[in-house]
DNA sequence: AGCACGCCGACT
DNA sequence: GTCGGCGTGCTC
């Protein structure tokens, strides 16, 4: 007789729990699916084994016997285990945790793999630069050693990452292990596939991604797991593939957005990244030409082993970016979206045929206030980020802890009664772009014209073959598109990024700035890239316009030692909601008070502050956020857990509690 | 979360 | 009687 540990598929936290089953079945094995008997009546339920003994534990005065095991699932013990540390780690459910290793997916949609019928690039030789071939025998030596390092690749865009990576994954193929790619958003990588079809073969590749059925997405699976398959190419699920042996994996753009889950578990790609590498053995390359402000930080501290790309193939220089000032414009009486300098050189492209990009943030986010004449915008002085307008109240107020002031009559700064809330207003460039230069072909390019089926690839096919001459667009534009005659990039404002209610506003806007700026003069010409802002002298734009990453980093982590922002601490975002605005206020007063009284004073509990009603679902929700210094992260996580167990078994309480820990997003 | 049990009022 | 409404409690 054995005794099994099972994990039963009932996606709640009342079941998440590890029920112990006894069973005869000698070929039972953990990471099987089984069906099992549950609750009363022994109605049947799926489960996964994640334990086996021989003995029985203690305190349990009835076993139910295991009923049958399912064929054909079989996670691997790596699985089992990581999924075990990912409910601890991100504070979700064994359930969510096991099913990130399935190849099921919740999303059901019906579309054409858009990659079964790409086209692998033919391979191309190409000298490697003497950086280029430094990064690779460091990464190399660290593949023979087969031993568990990062290396955070930082390499200015145009530098060869790619084909860093590609020959780094080379030997560990060579060397009979496998490889896992990751990359922001599959759909936007088309090229990238292509290049490692080319070089490795189609058939030796598996591309995991959102669009493919669940039917689409087993058959990947199956041939993973046959080991046919030698790399992984795919978006953050990817990292949960069924490899045996692991080699390298590799983070594309490892500052981006989407490599933090925003569904359930909550989890970081590069933190399951490392713990699947150290069972491995595997090396991790980070790549970006921004890295993020908390990863850089590891690689000063040596936690990370930094490699430096400075040289850009064929020396190209490097865009100029000029800051604009807009109050400045003001002042002389232009009330428009653009600046004079922008308008002149809008001219200046089309007389030369050089394309035109036109960068502009996506609307709708919350408005902040500033002031036209000077630039100063009202920010929470103990939580550093943009008050948000809330126009009912009349008043200004602080997402991150609730505080609230009135809305200023004049500037606090210099007297100006110009001061007022942003408005979106963008929508309007397109029509006023076309007004301006009726003789240029205008396209918009943004999330719901890309949502519309291939119409993101045949705007950018028109774009590459230079029949677009001004291309508008929002974040989409930003990422990787690779054209040469692009002359000019402007980016209409950004005060809005500036501005996002987020610890991590000035980050972006740098990451942002040089992500488009790299768009711009890939050909021999370099290019030029206009930022309009209120606020000219902002040292985060200062720095992307001086192209000094380092600088940024410094000046940037500064701010995050004073005011506890990861790296120095982690943020704990607890939400709690309900349809109820009372109900749920009410309990997140609750969760915040138990919070103070459990947690050391060193850890500051922010709120609950107010959210925004979210129309969709009908629910108010009312956040409380966790500054928990760095090296704390066990006992606030514990203490969380501890409430999450509390508030379960309570009664007359809001109905949701989430938890996300360093979330990227605090809307 | 489900799902059953059980206690109470309204109706055939 | 007995149907059904929902509050309560449990799941190895």
């Amino acid at each position: 007789m054995k005794y099994a540990g099972v994990v039963v598929d009932n996606n709640t936290n009342a079941t998440d729990a590890i029920y112990t089953y006894k069973t005869d079945l000698d070929d039972i094995r953990i990471g099987q699916k089984v069906m099992v008997p549950f609750s009363m009546h022994d109605r049947r339920a799926e489960g996964y084994v994640v334990s086996l003994s021989d003995k029985a534990p203690e305190g349990i005065k009835r076993f139910k016997a295991i009923e049958s095991v399912v064929p054909d699932v079989q996670l691997s013990e790596e699985a089992v285990s990581t999924a075990l540390w990912m409910r601890d780690r991100f504070l979700c459910r064994y359930i969510e945790a096991l099913k990130c290793f399935l190849p099921v997916s919740d999303v059901k949609r019906k579309t054409k793999d858009p990659f079964e019928d790409i086209e692998p690039e033919v391979p191309s030789v190409k000298e490697l630069t003497g950086e280029q071939t430094a990064a690779l025998a460091r990464i190399g030596s660290a593949l023979a050693e087969r031993r568990n390092r990062i290396f955070l690749l930082h390499g200015v865009t145009g530098s060869g990452k790619t084909e860093v990576y590609m020959q780094a994954m080379k030997s560990v193929i060579e060397d009979g292990r496998q490889g896992i790619v990751l990359v922001p958003e599959i759909s936007l990588t088309p090229q990238l596939v292509g290049r490692f079809m080319g070089r490795f073969g189609k058939e030796s590749i598996a591309v995991l991604h959102s669009r493919l059925t669940p039917a689409q997405r087993g058959a990947q699976y199956k041939r993973i797991e046959s080991g046919e398959v030698k790399l992984v190419i795919g978006a953050r699920s990817a990292i949960f593939a069924p490899l045996k042996d692991i080699g390298l994996i590799i983070m594309d753009e490892e500052h981006e957005t989407s490599y933090k889950s925003d569904m359930s578990p909550k989890y970081d790609t590069l933190e399951v990244a490392e713990r699947r590498a150290l069972t491995h053995g595997a090396v991790i390359v980070l790549g970006s030409a921004t890295p993020s402000v908390v990863d850089y930080s590891r690689s000063e501290s040596g936690v990370f082993e930094r490699i430096e790309l400075t040289e850009r193939y064929n020396k190209n220089p490097l865009p100029t970016v000029e800051i604009v000032d807009m109050s400045a414009e003001i002042r002389a009486g232009n009330r428009s979206l653009f600046s004079q300098s922008l308008l002149d050189q809008i001219q200046r492209c089309l007389k030369e045929k050089k394309q035109i990009i036109l960068f502009l943030n996506r609307r709708g986010y919350a408005s902040f206030v500033s002031c036209r004449e000077c630039g100063h915008t009202m920010r929470c002085p103990e939580c550093g980020i943009s008050y948000t307008y809330h126009r009912q109240e009349g008043a200004l107020m602080c997402h991150y802890c609730g505080r609230r002031i009135p809305m200023p009559k004049v500037c606090p700064e210099c007297g100006s009664k110009l001061i007022g809330g942003f408005g979106a207003g963008t929508e309007q460039v397109e029509f006023k772009v076309k007004e301006l230069f009726p003789e240029a072909a205008v396209e918009r390019l943004d999330l719901d014209t890309a949502k519309k089926k291939g119409s993101m690839e045949s705007v950018l096919k028109r774009f590459g073959k230079g029949k677009v001459d001004i291309l508008i667009g929002t974040q989409l534009v930003a990422k990787g598109l690779d054209f040469a005659n692009v002359g000019l990039v402007g980016v209409i404002s950004a005060d809005v990024s500036l501005n996002i209610p987020d610890f991590r506003s000035s980050e972006r806007t740098f990451q942002l700035i040089t992500q488009v700026a790299g768009r711009s003069g890939r050909g021999s010409e370099p290019g030029l890239v206009i930022v309009q802002t209120y606020d000219p002298e902002n040292p985060a734009l200062r720095l992307a316009s001086a192209h000094d990453y380092k600088g940024f980093f410094e000046m940037e982590a500064a701010v995050r030692k004073t005011a506890g922002y990861p790296p120095y601490s982690d943020i704990y975002q607890i939400v709690v909601s309900d349809e109820d605005e009372e109900l749920a206020y009410a309990s997140a007063g609750r969760c915040a008070a138990w919070l103070r009284k459990k947690l050391p004073p060193g850890t500051a509990v922010l709120g609950p502050a107010p959210g925004v009603l979210v129309k969709a679902s009908g629910q108010y929700r009312f956040q409380i956020l966790i500054k928990s210094p760095y090296g704390s992260r066990r006992n606030t996580s514990a203490a969380i857990r501890k409430l999450k167990e509390i508030y379960t078994e309570q009664k007359g309480v809001a109905r949701l509690l989430t938890v996300d820990i360093n979330p990227y997003s605090f809307v």
